[in-house]
Order: C-alpha cells, then sequence, then structure tokens
DNA sequence: TGATTTATTTTAGCGTCCAAAAAAATGTTG
DNA sequence: CAACATTTTTTTGGACGCTAAAATAAATCA
C-alpha cells in the first residue's frame, strides 16, 4: 500500500538524497550536485543553506586540481560533510574478542581498536554492560565525547534479532539470546542497532560498487561459518527478523555430518572450515570437536597439503565445494539473482574448490537459471564487515535523522554545531 | 539510492493512494477516504474533483443502510471507482487451455471464458497470435472494444521471463522462450505483462487480507508443478528477471529421481503429482514417462487408497512430504518469511503429508528458524490466479498510469470519458 | 422555524520546487 | 585596463499540492 505525500516527505527525500550524494562521492560543487541529484540549482542553494545552517555540511575550498587548470567562469565551491557534525560508532563481534571502529559524520575512521574478551563464557546479562564499558573508556581515550556520538552499529557472526536486538545464536557464545541493543542503549542513550556479518558485508560491496551491486546479488561469506548477505532490488534483506540468510545452515543431506547448531547435514558441516578439517581427518569424523575453532595456519597448512596434490586434503575441499555448489543452486533457483559473490577467508581455496562448485551447479541448476548468473569471487578484507557497519550506520542518519530536518534530530544527535 | 522528489511525486503518489484505497474498501464517503488515507478533506475534495473530472471515479448514492438508521447531518456520498472508465484482461495459459477474464475498472469480471488451445505441440511464434485472435474475438463476443482494454496480465505455470516476456520454460509447451508479451502488444496495441501461477496467488493472498499477508511470506503451490510467489516486505518479489521461485526446481537430492526439466533429483520430482504417482508404481520407475499430465481422478484415487490404508500409497504421500519439508526447511533458512502457506490442489492431500512435512523441518531446521513461522494451508480455488492476475494489473493502472493524472494516459488508455 | 449536526467546499496561506533573471567572480580580448 | 565572455551561485516570482480554518450544504431535532 502506498503512504500519503506531502512537502514533509519532498523536504525529507530530497535533503536524505543530497547528504547520501555528498557521501558518495566526496566534496562537490552545488552545480554538480544539481546535475547528480537531479534537483534544480535553486533548490540546490537553498538545501544547501539549511544544511550548513545546522552545521552537517560546510564549504571546503575549490579543488586544487581543478584550480589549477585555469578556466573561465566563477570559481566553483565544492560542499562536503561535516566531519565535526557528529560521531558514529561500529563494533565488531568475533569469538574472543571485539573491535570498536570509530568514524566522524564524514566517514573518516580513527585507528580500529580491538579488544580481547571471553565471549564464549560470558554470563550472558554481562556481555552488554562490559561492551558499554568499553566503549566508554576507549572514546575516552580518543577524545570523543559520548554525547556526540549519534549511533552504534554492531555486527556479530551468527544470527542476530534485529527486533530485539539481541544475539539468538552464535558461535562466538555458548550462551543463546544475548541482549545487546538494550542495555547499551539504557547505559549509554545511545541509539543502536544489530545485524549480522554477511549483511554488513553485502553494505560494503555496495558501497563500493553500486551500479554493479544494486539489482539482486547474493553475498555468500565463507569463514569459520557460512554466512548469506541478500541485496534484494538493492537493499540488504533481513528477512522478518533479521534471521534470513541462514545459508550455513540450510540442509543440504537429511542426516549427513554433525553440524554446529546440533542439526546433522547443514551446508556448513561440509563447507565451513570445521568441515573441511573434519573431512581431512576423516578417521575421527566420531569423536571430532565441532566447536573447537580451526586454526588459521591450520587451514592454511591444509591448503598447501591440498595444492600438493595429498589426495586426502584435495578430496575434503571438493567435496566442501560440491556441497556449497549445490547451496547456490538451491539459492539460486529460489532467488534469481543476477550475480553470486563469493567472500571471506574461506575464498583463499577457491581455486581448490571451484571445479566441483560448478560440476554441482550444472548437476543442481536448470540451465536456464544458471546462465543468467554471474560468479564472483572479491578479495577479502578483514575490514569489511566494520565498514558495512559504517556504511549502513551513517545511511541511517542520512536518511532516517538528519534529513527530516527538525531541530530535534539535530539537538539531539549532533550535540554541536559548527560557526 | 534515494530518488529526487517533488510535487509531481506528491500528486502520483496520493492519487494512487486514493485509487488503492476506493479499491480495497470499495465506496467510501470522502470523509472517510480522508480517515483512511490521512489526506485532509481539502485534498480529498480536491483529488476526488479531478479524478471525477477524468471519469476514473464518480458518486454513488448513500449506503442504503447507513442511510437507513437515521443520522443527522448532511447525508454522506459515497465514492467508487467507475467501472466503465476501462476494462482489463488477465489470460491464465495452462496445458491445453487458456482462460481469459475479463473486467472493468471496478474490478468486477466477465464470467471466465475457458478455450481449449494445444499449447504442447503449438510452433512456438504461432502461439502469440492464437492468443491474441481468441482475444479478439471473444472481447468482441462480450461487447467489448479493444481499445477499451488498458492492460493485460498473463499467468502461466513455469518459468516466464518478465524482462524478455518470453515463456522460458513451461510443462504447458514443448517449446521453449515462447514470445507472448511482444506479439499481443504488437497485434492488439494494449501493453502487456506476465508472470508466473505462484506468483499470482500471492497477489490474490495479498489482496484477500492485506493485513496478515504483507510482511514476508511464502506461497507454495502445489499441482502439477511445484511454484513458490514469494511476498518479501509486502511485495511480490520476482528477482533478477522474474524466475525467482522455482522451487520446484530446487535440487532435493543430488542423482535423484528424474524430473520434468530433465535434471535429476529436484524437489518437484518427489512431491509434484508425477512425482508422488511415480513413487506409487515404484516398479515402473525407470519407464515412466514425467511429461504425462497426471489426471485428477488418478489423484484422486491415490488419495483415497492412502486413506484407506494402502501402504505404498501412504509412502508415496510420506516421501512427498518429506521432501517438501525440507524444501521449506531450506526456504525458511534463506528467506526467514513470517509465514508459510501452502495451496493450490495438491493440498487436498495435504493430512496425508502433514507428519512428514513436519519430520523433516524439525530434521532439517534449526529451532530458533521454526518456532517463529507460521504455517497455513489455504483451500484452493481455480480463480485464485486470474484473480491475482486481475489484481496486479489493476495495481499497476491505480500507481503507475493513471495515478500520474497526466491526460496523454487517460486518453490512450482509458478511451472514453463518463460525463 | 431555528438550532444542531455532519459532510463537503472554499479560502487563505505554507512549504517545496523550479525557470528565468540577476548577481558574483573569474578569464579573455582588443 | 575596460568591456566582454563564461561559469557558478543566488534571487525572484510563480506553480503546485497540502492543510487549517471558515463557510456552505443538507440533513435531523426540538
Amino acid at each position: 500500500m502506498l503512504k500519503k505525500a506531502n512537502s514533509d516527505l519532498v523536504r525529507r527525500q530530497n535533503r536524505g538524497l543530497f547528504l547520501e550524494t555528498l557521501r558518495q562521492h566526496g566534496p562537490l560543487a552545488r552545480i554538480t550536485l544539481g546535475h547528480k541529484t537531479g534537483l534544480s540549482p535553486a533548490s540546490i542553494t537553498s538545501i544547501s543553506a539549511q544544511l550548513i545552517d545546522e552545521g552537517l555540511v560546510y564549504s571546503v575550498g575549490e579543488d586544487e586540481a581543478a584550480a589549477a587548470q585555469l578556466r573561465r567562469g566563477r570559481p566553483l565551491t565544492r560542499l562536503a560533510l561535516n566531519p565535526r557534525a557528529t560521531n558514529v560508532l561500529a563494533v565488531s563481534i568475533s569469538v574472543d574478542s571485539i573491535e570498536l571502529v570509530f568514524a566522524d559524520f564524514s566517514g573518516a575512521t580513527h585507528a580500529p581498536v580491538k579488544l580481547r574478551m571471553d565471549t564464549y563464557d560470558i554470563p550472558k546479562e554481562e556481555f552488554g554492560p562490559r561492551v558499554a564499558h568499553e566503549i566508554k573508556a576507549n572514546a575516552r581515550k580518543l577524545g570523543i565525547e559520548l554525547i556526540s556520538i549519534s549511533r552504534i552499529g554492531i555486527a556479530v557472526q551468527g544470527v542476530a534479532d534485529t527486533i530485539t536486538g539481541e544475539i539468538s545464536w552464535s558461535p562466538a557464545f555458548r550462551a543463546r539470546d544475548i541482549p545487546v541493543v538494550k542495555p547499551l542503549e539504557r547505559i549509554l542513550g545511545i541509539p543502536c542497532s544489530i545485524g549480522n556479518n554477511a549483511n554488513m558485508i553485502a553494505e560494503a560491496l555496495i558501497a563500493a560498487d553500486r551500479k554493479k551491486y544494486s539489482g539482486n546479488t547474493a553475498v555468500v561469506f565463507l569463514g569459520h561459518g557460512v554466512g548469506l548477505g541478500l541485496i534484494l532490488n538493492g537493499v540488504v534483506y533481513g528477512g522478518a527478523n533479521g534471521r534470513a540468510g541462514e545459508f550455513g545452515h540450510m540442509n543440504h543431506l537429511p542426516d549427513g555430518p554433525l553440524c554446529r547448531c546440533g542439526r546433522h547435514g547443514c551446508l556448513e558441516a561440509f563447507s565451513a572450515d570445521y568441515g573441511i578439517v573434519r573431512m581431512a581427518n576423516s578417521g575421527q569424523t566420531h569423536d571430532f570437536d565441532v566447536h573447537a575453532a580451526v586454526r588459521d595456519e591450520d587451514m592454511r597448512g591444509l591448503e598447501q597439503a591440498a595444492e600438493a596434490g595429498d589426495a586426502i586434503a584435495i578430496n575434503a575441499f571438493n567435496r566442501a565445494g560440491e556441497v556449497l555448489g549445490f547451496g547456490i543452486a538451491r539459492l539460486i533457483a529460489l532467488i534469481n539473482p543476477q550475480q553470486v559473490v563469493l567472500a571471506g577467508p574461506g575464498t583463499r581455496a577457491y581455486g581448490l574448490m571451484k571445479d566441483s562448485i560448478w560440476e554441482a551447479l550444472r548437476r543442481g541448476l536448470v540451465h536456464d537459471l544458471r546462465k543468467y548468473v554471474e560468479f564472483e569471487v572479491v578479495p577479502y578484507g578483514k575490514d569489511m564487515i566494520t565498514t558495512g557497519t559504517l556504511v549502513e550506520t551513517l545511511r541511517h542518519l542520512d536518511r532516517d535523522v538528519f534529513a527530516t530536518g527538525q531541530k530535534s534530530a539535530i539537538v539531539e544527535f549532533a550535540g554541536r554545531k559548527i560557526a
């Protein structure tokens, strides 16, 4: 159903568009903003005057390069997002550590702060307060006032319930349903949201190449687990309560090998690192501890063995690829994406799995569907998760907080204005 | 990325909202329209004056029931969609027949016209012209001028490419990539669109109970094949080119039994009618002709046998349910819908499959995901497909054609105006 | 008949956009 | 160096659509 439209909507949408355009392209002259947004010069003047008055945007000098090459006419003055307008924070939770990345409104980040934390055995009600404490301490260390932080985005591997703000299940915790958003909001007084790693990587991809990834794209994350971020109609899709994309726990083979989730035959039990290691050590299938984290050097060793021709190792990667291929085939049959992107540290072994992935796609997917899908492997950067989290958080500010142009939003979230 | 907003957008959106509200609730007084849409009485007066002038809406008398119970004050005058504003047509294509349902702008339908047509062996370039011919002939028979038809919606079982407007693959045709939209548009001069049956059923469900189905719902269609309509964020999701929801050809078991699509182990090969029949006649697995249509009476016979305790028949339905259950488990893991709805003639045998469906869900899906999903079986009406097609077609008119309020749209599509 | 009630229309004004004109700020040229 | 050319930005004047409030319409009530 459509929603009522009025001038309020127009203002919000165009201010949001203005901010998003600046965020995407960096400092731009008013005239360029007009071209990119489709708004008239008059409107750009009007909107920018407001945003400057509110301290969200400010004038920076003419572009050096542009100024160098002599051109006639009035020189352009570029506008930029004001870094001092506000701050945000991305929190990435993984096994035994959390990472904090503070950024200003322009998206410039401070150096990541990595903190050891014994997540696995922490009592569930202590986790939120511990994180809140670390946030306070580290913000102080960096000279960032708490009140200047408008929003905190949190990323976690596993199942995050976006509605309740709890971590339903994650390999980083023994406990379930760990409250995160509520305690942080209560203690810090800052709006928070939570999502899973794969969705954040999808956000990072969209930000990196909007054109390419903004249709329907499935981002498969290979690592300690197997995750999935779905971009549907250009937007990251979360499902009814953020639980979409549990690709790793999509069943592959009824009654197959044990998975970390306690069920049998999940895709992850074949294709995540521990599934591959187990397959390679097939003698000890039964007493294999699925919960033990696979060390990076062990995984690299196995990859090297496979590359050196070790039949058992090769077979383990083949099997992982085959199951992954069938999973992707099922995914494509359901979602019909334009693109499937493989990401995560597990893609290091893509060369070892490639053939079996494609063989499985051939066996498991009608040609009509297969022929339309582009397949891609992206190099994995550790910072993709926090980058994506920041992108998502800042977009929320652009669209839903600062775009409204209501004084309350500015005062409440921005904390200060620039003269 | 956001899009530019201006008063044009406001007009379109509010006119669309006005029309959709009338379509959903039937004749309404201006004051009620105001409450339902959130628009002010002044705006309602203004918009309705325009729509009346354009012949899209007209005044009907006061509601009898409301008039009967004496009330003070100026009596309300109700507005309704003008049936004579334009006409639309739904075309449903199935094996060996096509069905035409003409409707006016208010959604009132003529009696369905069912036409035998040997679809399976028709040369692919003849199909479009044949359908066009039937449309012309039957419109004339019903006294409907061709020029009064604004839009034609087409539904087909199988894979319809919404971009090219071709039937990529369907059990109703031996050929592939049968052009439909283009020839119809060329011959009739009327805008057309095509989609698959399951999506149309999803549309019909949304129309029947907007509140219930407008979040994230998966509609599984059981019949000669197994289809899927996905409602994501309240909108039917088509995928990159309308091929989403190929649930029936989602692989269940690598190298399993032969499917109509030519691959092995698709879900449909177990759970569609022919899969069940084959399983029951397991002696002749190898020379079973998957392309032969299963007759309704045979299917009913098998159901009765199972209900009477025939072990072989019971086993066939159990197996169908098990595979369906695993498929639904995979679907839920990927999509995280609020609801899963079973529809189609195959649901007659739901009682025979229920236990095995649920057992498979238990085995194939983590509890965290299972516990949030509501499960529902809806009685199947043969008209759901054409109803859904009409709903979709009329909504397109409401939102994208008549909402613009441009004279060209009115003249071009409506054909005539009412005094 | 006049008061009351309810629905609808009219009026006056507001916010946003935009085309066109004006202004600003620089380079070019005779 | 003054007039002209060019380009960016601002200002002006108006359009469009929404809305609150006032006015009007059309009924019932007493």
